[in-house]
DNA sequence: TTTTAATGCAACTAATTGGTTGCAAATGTA
DNA sequence: TACATTTGCAACCAATTAGTTGCATTAAAA
């Protein structure tokens, strides 16, 4: 099964139990409270998303606690970055756009 | 059916796709000759992509170019957002940790 | 010790996904 | 006009997903 960290985050149910984590440390029944659905699948969630690594648990006699493994989290971070060089060239080439136009306004702009 | 960004994310062909079509607008035949799947297959990633604006086409002829709709991506960049400032956090915590170490070597690691 | 609570795991199911093949439509070319 | 090329769309299929119910295990509490 795939099982990667995109894959982790494609589901919206998953998005929020990592926001929901990232604040603090929860058990997956107090998780399980914020979801319409049954305890069994929001545990399912979160087997998948300690699979990638983005959740660590830590156990308290009978009760787990789930934390967010922030760091996983750059992994999308950096995917990202050969994205922001794309935003930053096209935004410097707007940039020399609008200054272009704005120092040849009397002529370029008359044309 | 479901048609976020990151349920596009999540297939790593259309990661692939994004990642070939930022450099340069390209033709689903162009696209598809990177890929071992059918044309067709191809396509309907590509569909995928459009129909949740990461994609925009532009018709020649009988030819389309896909072209990357950059702003979209940030969309995820933005979702990010709240996780970058518990990297803050956590990395001024530990910076501050250090510090702390470093400035009472003396007494506080004898203990 | 008996009971209750917290959790994980397995079996099942309906919907979705990611691929296929086949075909129709539209554009360019001989 | 006739033919080849580029593309999209529909039907089909196997695998995966996201949920369910039921049950076993373990730890705390009565």
């Amino acid at each position: 099964m795939r099982r990667d960290i995109f894959q982790a985050v494609a589901d919206p149910t998953r998005r929020a139990i990592i926001a929901l984590i990232a604040v603090q440390a929860m058990t997956p029944n107090a998780i399980a409270d914020n979801f319409d659905m049954t305890r069994q699948a929001v545990s399912k969630h979160l087997r998948i998303l300690t699979e990638c690594d983005l959740l660590k648990q830590e156990q308290k006699g009978r009760e787990i606690y789930y934390s967010l493994e922030i760091d996983k989290m750059k992994e999308i971070d950096h995917w990202l970055e050969q994205f922001r060089k794309i935003w930053e060239i096209r935004f410097n080439q707007l940039d020399h756009l609008l200054s272009t136009i704005k120092n040849n306004k009397n002529d370029e702009l008359a044309v």
